[in-house]
DNA sequence: TTCAAATGAGACATTGATGTCTCAATGTTT
DNA sequence: AAACATTGAGACATCAATGTCTCATTTGAA
């Protein structure tokens, strides 16, 4: 199912989100395709930006679909969304650096959608007594994909190991820092 | 005490950590000087780059002097920090966006210094029993950064308000976003 | 095999940002 | 006031990346 133009763009991801300024030529090369090819898939780099964003938005939103982040208890339904999105966590690292996607209209539309969703989770969390309330919905919201994000990157430049990072991103978030001195 | 310089660099930020690729025309004009004194100042775009990363760095490296983070029980050591870097969050953020610094070695070295830093407050305070220790230090000082920048980013563009930034970094980092069931 | 479509390699033009220069205007020192 | 230094504005030149084109080669289908 994942179409020709799919696989090119989750090449250039990865060359993108480390560096978001690379060379058309080097993306294509990520690719295993000319630039004449590439050329023909997207109409320019604009395109294939947008592009790109627009894939890590269907991710996104697929991901908060596949772990059904609006039922169950919403602790659990953080940890499954976790789950669901550490695989594309170089596509949120992405998402998180190129903030001209979001002069995209279209690009904006679809964040803010996606973004209201989590922040649903979080104030139901709030509302059942699972998370804080003296931290407002919208910086959990934020800080959890800071966190997502930084994964990405940490996995990618191999500072996290791909088998820790779901752990390790649902502990930190969740529990913070801290040792817990009544672990009962 | 702030040069001629220094002033132009914080205004070099405001921009950059915004839109990494911002025109020079932009930057001068933020700065209030022109292009042609702009470019009397730093010999062009890259020299401009590393130096508001060696600025960075420089600030982040104060914040750790200021904090004394070698110093005292490590959590009220790291609690010094936030309130030492919040300042300068938005630098973090464009030292978190800006990859391709690394690629200077004096400027790769200065922040692998200062990251160690960090990370041995990290190690620190797992073996005084503070920190969790199923989490690496590693990824401790990795995602206190990420959030750091979290920071910086949701300032700037107004999601997050200054007032709050310091609580509610140290409060997610450190407490995580449960609710503790069992605060005495 | 043969024809059609897609691709890769490269040449070339275009574009936009950067780097460099001059000069008039402003500000500063003596 | 006069000499000096600094700045801003603008006109270029330069350069690198992008966009466009052609053509030989490969691939795939009939």
């Amino acid at each position: 199912m994942a179409t020709d133009r799919d696989s090119v763009l989750e090449a250039a991801v990865g060359v993108l989100s480390r560096r978001p300024t690379a060379h058309l030529d080097e993306i294509a090369r990520a690719a295993g395709i000319s630039r004449a090819t590439l050329h023909r898939i997207f109409p320019g780099r604009e395109a294939l930006i947008r592009e790109v964003g627009a894939l890590g938005l269907r991710k996104f939103a697929t991901a908060l679909d596949t772990a059904e982040i609006e039922s169950g208890d919403a602790q659990s339904a953080l940890r499954r969304l976790v789950d669901a999105i550490v695989p594309d966590a170089a596509l949120c690292a992405f998402l998180a650096g190129e903030s001209q996607l979001y002069d995209d209209p279209g690009i904006n539309e679809l964040w803010e959608l996606q973004d209201a969703r989590v922040r649903a989770l979080f104030l139901r969390g709030q509302q059942e007594g699972v998370f804080r309330i003296e931290l407002s919905a919208g910086w959990l919201s934020e800080a959890f994909f800071d966190l997502v994000a930084g994964v990405g990157w940490a996995v990618q430049d191999g500072r996290l190991a791909p088998r820790d990072s779901a752990y390790s991103l649902a502990e930190l978030f969740l529990g913070g820092a801290l040792r817990r001195p009544d672990r009962s």
